[in-house]
DNA sequence: TATGAATGAGAGTTCATTCAT
DNA sequence: CATGAATGAACTCTCATTCAT
């Protein structure tokens, strides 16, 4: 035994642990996402998810301080996990409009992949942010990098003239909405296709309005 | 004095008793508004809504079942209204597109004045209908005859060719999730301006879409 | 008119009055022994028992104190109508043996015809006496008269020499005993035949005993 | 040390804990036989027995579903104690008579230690089986096993001819009644004496009846 | 670290009782 | 007197959180 492999041992050490707590976190979070998808933030008891991850319910309280900072930490990583999502699809040097039918397909296609926890988001969405805006920062944040993303990109359009006037946290809103209901009424009706079906509908609605453009206006 | 004096007693009496019972009934869904808007469902208690409303917490119950049947019945009032205030304001020769317009601004202009029980809706929704179902069904009929309402107009505009192709519903659904989002955001935002100056954007974008008319397409 | 009549007036109307008071106080203990008796005592509501004697739930306040005096003098008329039952088919000059006779089939005829209150007496019987004896001392009194005459036919046998030494008192309360679990399980079984077709064995038991008198003892 | 001792730790283990649950169950449902005895079931409340016991009230519900499942286990664990008792008394080649003799002493035993209990048994019994039958029925049960061996025991005593003829179910139901109403009496005039010195009055009452054998009959 | 039994504050709900009409 | 709406104390039960093992 000499020295080096000794320091080899630290400096394994800790990363493995390190390693461990960051799967055993995120075991919770996953076990954390169908509890509170299947009843809802109140109705969904830290026993349950404990033992839905398969641990004691104490454990849960080693990785979170308390059951709200579970649901918000949940949040972060999937918003989080949205964003890295929408940017792997964008291809930096496309022009406005086709960069927003990207973030729009992404968008579309991460939910078809999270059908839980869109569920979690339509039904009660950040509903628990009343006072306590505070612990609820992380998350809002990232719901606004996702909104100054679309509304970047629209301002960008109206500068090149492909976007009409107007105020562009307006349009992303507006863009965000629409893409919200219908996906809250696609994960009611159990529609089994797909839901990235429905990105070109959304993108030419939002394009170009419900208008028939056969008619001069 | 003849015996009609009596008859028109006897007439009268019921309606007093009625209507003062009608009177405190929406003194406690009044105070439940404030307090669900305030603190959420499940945060609210009943004893908090009985004192807003200056009774005592067993009153409530001599008024509403319990706590998710005042719930659902504020729900239904609130969606009863907004139904009513549309149907007001729709004059019924209008062309489609028209109807629209004034679909839009009563919708705006009824959360104008109906803040509250806004950030209620936004909030929380019908999340709580989990299985019971069957407690929401009014409410939940409520909200597809406003669906149906915007989907029946934008069909109509279809047949004159004024609207262009796809399931109405959709389109209904991405109008109403646009209007939704528009609102969420100016009521956390604490605009003081009035929402209904948002109608304008709104029946704009949905109409025409974001893309300029300048450019040829 | 005269001072006569007018003495007349006075002298009917308080007996009148008197009557019309009695009245609703026996219709009030008739409803209160329904209810009793189908739901115990703390599932019946005083609610429940105006309603089935078609009072407003006040009027019973002012026949009875509370809810506990409404049972107890329930309890002390039932009991007191069962001792003149007794006391009349008691035709004084009999024989120990044959007034026991008379005052078995007494008893059992009086529950045949009391079913309601015998199954009030025999699920929470006189339970609720606990520390406030007070207020049942009128009930434990009439009681008493009960098991005291039991008592006395017993203690004159024994002068004569047709019952065996004993306590009179335990002897009385056997008999009791033995009465109050046949009808028991003859309310349970939802027997249709008469109790009072137990008295027999009831008193063959209670004089002769189990065991044959073919054996010599 | 060897692998056996480790397995042998493991075998431990469960039954520590086993034992330990069992245990503060015991602890929880003889605080409830105090509770219970002193102000009835409907004043009792879950807070006091928590309580009496040293716990809080929520550990109640650790054990016991709920208050009424709590007093229904209580009976069962008593009424089969009792049934314990009397089978540990029954040497069993006993001619019948000899049998029922060590049944009523057992019986009696029974209750001189178990005061508490028998005054719940006495006032409430098992008042609570209103429509609600399926839970009580394991008390039932056991309460028919106590009567069907008194039956069990006079039929075979009917047919040897030491007891005279008539249905066995009466004359247990009359014995039961007997012992009951005189327990009872001991236990309200809080006599000092021992409840079992009755076990002779009550089994000659039953055998021979209170006649005198003396009289020709 | 992991466990899970224990805790106890807190909520919904009921209902005996009162009292203005 | 009769009414029945209002009251509010009291109770059962839940569950987030803690902590001894």
């Amino acid at each position: 035994m000499n020295g080096r492999s000794f320091s080899e041992h630290r400096v394994r050490r800790r990363p493995r642990r390190q390693r461990e707590r960051q799967q055993r976190r995120a075991d919770i979070l996953a076990a954390a996402e169908r509890v509170f998808a299947a009843k809802g933030f109140h109705a969904a008891s830290i026993e349950e998810i404990a033992r839905s991850a398969d641990y004691a319910t104490g454990t849960v309280y080693l990785y979170f301080k308390d059951k709200e900072t579970l649901y918000i930490e949940l949040f972060e990583e999937k918003i989080r996990a949205l964003g890295a999502a929408i940017r792997q699809h964008l291809t930096p040097p496309a022009d406005p409009v086709q960069a927003l039918r990207q973030v729009v397909r992404a968008r579309m296609a991460y939910f078809d992949q999270n059908r839980p926890f869109f569920s979690i988001y339509a039904r009660e969405g950040m509903n628990l942010f009343e006072g306590r805006d505070e612990r609820w920062r992380g998350v809002v944040k990232l719901y606004e990098n996702y909104l100054d993303l679309l509304a970047r990109l629209i301002q960008s359009g109206q500068r090149t003239g492909v976007f009409r006037r107007g105020r562009p946290r307006q349009f992303a809103l507006a863009l965000s909405g629409m893409m919200m209901q219908i996906t809250r009424d696609w994960l009611q009706s159990r529609d089994r296709s797909a839901l990235r079906t429905r990105s070109r509908f959304v993108l030419d609605l939002f394009l170009l309005g419900s208008q028939s453009p056969a008619r001069s206006r």
